[in-house]
DNA sequence: CCTCGTCAGGTAAGCGCTTTCCTCGGAGGC
DNA sequence: GCCTCCGAGGAAAGCGCTTACCTGACGAGG
């Protein structure tokens, strides 16, 4: 393995020179030595080694990541911003999967802190438990403190700079559609109990029932994996415990998915006889049969704000920035069927986008 | 920001025995020593410098990951894949997105090459380009001879241990399976032309209808971005040059998904007047309408293998291992409709997966 | 009683780079 | 012609850690 003192030796120069031309620094070299020191890398094939650049260094280059899953289309697209702005600024993103389990999110911040990352982003939602909280809160600011840099999305436990998508106000968007709509009791599909956006989502949902006159009870609420999966059980249960539920509102679009699945097994036509509604809006709703009726949440532009976050300068005080969710209607949702509870395909509008 | 010699200091002790406890190792020490110096630690909030310990240790830790892109549902299966595994060797993985771009994927390379990972996994399809691929074999080799591990999924440009799904196969599957419904001429929607995934696809479909005495013509093919949107328009075009077409191959499930909305939005049955199939059987093709047949990829085995590939003692020669393609049958595809083109919604199978 | 082995613990030499500070030669000023 | 200044290049001091090697004390064996 070539090494700086290699193609210095081989040029005929100190490695103090070598490394100057070869990270092109202010400090002026001659034509001649700068040639050769080119050629010796090329011929040696020298590639530097990032770990001892980083130490001798005084700034950190590398930003790191921490979703729950990237494959899971929520985070896909969130990552597709971040990357982005990662890439244009020349910083390597490393992306570290927490799969929703707070110890590992921890190890992780540590991780990133112990790799002297410029910075860390936290997308995902938080968890309603103090005492992991609050290490990670301590976790963080640590960090901070040694000069790094941190940007969450969607979690406002760590006080610092974030980016907080409308979780309530969506849920709130949602469930009064669905009421504008005519129904009048819905069915809630909703993620795991302990993460902040389950509960979020849920209370402006409960917001939107109490404007409307109504009440979301428990027995309307199925909680389960925030995944296909979880939604298709969720929705099983949901439908067995109320046969004559006219709509569902499920907490994100994968849940939503799962749902639609379970209801074309019953052959409940979605939205002759159910009205169903997602959130997220990930990019494969609109190909769904129907499509998904959700609530947008603009998912890269998120990971786009939260890593200009973390790569500005840090502010005198925290800078929290809103993402706003906008509802969109497609074809999932329609009015509840005329009482006797038959079939009445009518639409919101018409299929296909 | 606290360092090992702040922690020995605390602890009254050398950074030597520090270390030693810190990283448990194998030398015996005192339990006295022990406890004050995890004491200093735990008050200090001591997290050791990851780069420092790269560079004086002898053995690399992390791996490196270069996908096309994470938010693409086939890597990001693959990519699940990978980081299982990686993460039950302990290992950090670093993922990179090439975005498709040969020279990006050769920066990303080098750079993981710079931060000495202990192997690096390439995925994604090869290109069609000698002078680039040359120089990643390269690269590749170089960095091999430093100690690194190597193992690339689906390409076979680069000597060593691979992955490689039997693309050519599978494309075969496809059209026979088109063939032996009874449809004569079948329309392809194919990736980018530069891509090996793409050719060899399309060799196999190729293959496929000579055996049955047809040929696919430059005519009935149609290439565009590996994508949804790719596949949209792909679709377009190949309707529009070919308005008896009763069948359709797109070379991925994200193409199908895309073809499927350009179908469905100039109301044309599926599989009813044109049957569709796709390629990978990406998760979400049971949940549109109709569910997609597809030929099935293991990708997120093939990530777990891949892994596993890179992670093991290096072996004498290069392995090869294949990923077997395999025919799934769902409901886009049918007979095609009896000459008149009359619609004909029957169906291979029932809908609903 | 002296020597040797053993073992806890420390000393210090790197790992591969960056960067400060120093040197040295030549050009310019008086 | 001498002194100063400047600029190209080099010497060397770290960056924070690991680990081979050394030390010194203590118990055992001769």
């Amino acid at each position: 393995m070539a090494t700086l003192a290699d193609v210095a030796r081989r040029a005929g120069v100190s490695t103090a020179t070598a490394s100057r031309i070869i990270n092109n620094s202010p400090k002026p070299v001659g034509e001649a030595l700068r040639e050769r020191v080119l050629a010796a890398v090329a011929e040696l094939e020298f590639v530097p080694n990032a770990n001892a650049q980083q130490l001798a260094r005084a700034h950190r280059s590398a930003v790191g990541v921490i979703v729950h899953d990237v494959s899971d289309p929520y985070f896909a697209e969130i990552t597709r911003g971040l990357q982005r702005v990662a890439t244009d600024h020349g910083r390597l993103v490393i992306i570290c999967n927490s799969y929703r389990d707070p110890e590992r999110e921890l190890a992780y911040v540590d991780l990133l802190h112990a790799h002297q990352t410029a910075a860390i982003v936290l997308a995902g939602s938080g968890y309603h438990d103090a005492p992991v909280t609050a290490r990670l809160d301590r976790k963080l600011r640590l960090y901070e403190s040694t000069g790094g840099r941190v940007a969450v999305i969607g979690r406002h436990e760590h006080a610092g700079d974030a980016i907080v998508p409308e979780n309530e106000h969506g849920g709130y968007l949602a469930a009064d559609a669905l009421y504008r709509l005519g129904h009048t009791t819905i069915g809630v599909i909703a993620g795991p109990k302990h993460l902040t956006t389950t509960t979020d989502r849920l209370a402006g949902l409960r917001r939107a029932a109490r404007e409307h006159g109504h009440r979301l009870t428990t027995r309307h609420i199925e909680y389960a994996g925030f995944d296909r999966n979880g939604g298709m059980a969720a929705a099983a249960r949901l439908l067995d415990r109320n046969p004559s539920l006219t709509a569902i509102a499920a907490l994100n679009d994968s849940m939503a998915i799962g749902a639609l699945a379970c209801l074309r097994e019953r052959g409940i036509d979605v939205p002759g006889r159910v009205s169903l509604i997602g959130f997220d809006d990930m990019p494969i709703s609109v190909d769904v049969t129907p499509p998904l009726s959700t609530v947008r949440l603009p998912l890269e532009e998120i990971g786009v704000r939260a890593m200009s976050l973390a790569l500005r300068e840090p502010q005198a005080g925290p800078t929290v920035e809103h993402a706003a969710a906008e509802l969109v209607l497609r074809g999932s949702t329609a009015p509840p069927p005329p009482a006797g509870r038959t079939r009445r395909p009518a639409r919101t509008r018409p299929p296909g986008d």
